[in-house]
DNA sequence: GTTGTATGAATGAAGG
DNA sequence: CCTTCATTCATACAAC
């Protein structure tokens, strides 16, 4: 059978249509539509995988030593990581996973806000996106989430931007690429579970059950549906 | 800097397999390269990912039981690990305000939700939070919610979308996600030593050690270099 | 190459 | 059910 052939299955049917050249996620394989994935994601999702089976692997190590005897000497699961698999590839390219304003659309899209202060109708939003469509890839769902973001974040400037940066979106910096995915596995939510520095699965050979339990309940949570893997959907007709 | 360090397990053991260039599913985009992979395959890594967070979740249950029982000090002997970063705000130690479905829960619900063809009925709802509630907080209403949202948002996401003839033989390929969910990912690497029953893993919110571990020495296994990773990896034949 | 920030997108919940 | 909001996640990009 064939690897790469266009399907659909998954939780949610999808299909492509729209733009075909869209250098998005969508490319043409042999005729075949296909998502592309970067190396990096890719990169991000082997990781994840990993992080699980290396935490399963030691807790069934753990439960193995408990059970022979509650030989606590026992309780090193680990030993010396080595190094599974890291350096990637080439990661170079990124195919654009989002869409990007360009500057005569969003200009068009200030303009049309202002006008219809803020919250323009199903109709309309399909009219913009049609225009908008003359310069450059774009989709309802775009539009809609321009307007929806825009709402969002103009009434929170205006209702006060506190130094209360704690909560809100002006946060959390999940910083580098390189510690992303931990970072995201992490922190998740919770804070006050989290735990300070980064590669805290990794920083020494032996992990405490505590902690990685901690990690478990508060912090091991991650996108379920990567994004990425949804389609654009065109919202609602 | 390292991410995953092992030592000599079976899990990772075989993670070993060097990511080389993987030339396999490469292409072209507008002269750049990228991996490309259907949803098929990112449905099967979720769904890999995901049955690790739940197979992690009740090992650590297991382990409290353990704990409990036994109170072994040694346990705790890693660090008691402070969180330095609590102190200033004061306010980010309320726990999150809104619901977020653990992995093992969404798995639940990804189940039901197709079992029921995505209407539930009350009393299945007040069937499925019981459940869930075994592995985090969760309400009726966040149930609720939860089947709504969904519906909606997959509705929205075919609408717009041209039914397509390439769904019903791809299904073929993946699974109909009802029973296969986990077949799939035991059968990923190591046919022979899969589980014939389906839904092992949740006939009971508690599966005896013993059986979770068999299941990760022999059908956990997976390659840890995700196969789409590898050259021309032949996915079943 | 890192760190900070602006913003597109995902999603639980609320309102009608 | 549908639409909208609020919050959060994640990425593109600028600034260092």
């Amino acid at each position: 059978m064939e690897w790469i052939n266009s399907s659909s299955s998954s939780v949610q049917e999808k299909q492509q249509q729209q733009q075909e050249e869209n250098e998005g996620e969508m490319m043409a394989v042999e005729g075949l539509y296909t998502k592309v994935m970067t190396d990096e994601q890719m990169e991000l999702l082997r990781k994840q995988i990993a992080v699980y089976a290396m935490i399963c692997e030691q807790l069934v190590d753990m439960h193995k030593s408990f059970s022979a005897q509650y030989d606590i000497a026992g309780m090193r699961l680990g030993n010396p990581y080595l190094d599974p698999f890291m350096a990637s590839g080439g990661q170079k390219i990124t195919a654009r996973q989002r869409w990007t304003p360009t500057p005569v659309q969003l200009q068009i899209l200030e303009r049309v806000y202002d006008e219809c202060s803020g919250n323009p109708g199903k109709q309309k939003i399909l009219d913009i996106t049609t225009e908008l469509a003359h310069h450059g890839q774009i989709s309802e769902t775009n539009v809609y989430n321009w307007f929806q973001n825009r709402r969002a974040r103009i009434k929170r400037k205006q209702s006060g931007v506190p130094s209360n940066t704690t909560e809100s979106e002006a946060k959390k910096h999940v910083m580098s690429k390189k510690n992303t995915t931990l970072e995201s596995i992490q922190s998740f939510e919770n804070p006050t579970t989290r735990i300070s520095e980064n590669n805290i699965y990794f920083q020494s050979p032996n992990i405490g059950m505590e902690q990685m339990i901690g990690k478990m309940d508060a912090g091991m949570v991650f996108s379920p549906l990567p994004h990425w893997q949804m389609d654009r959907y065109d919202m609602l007709g």
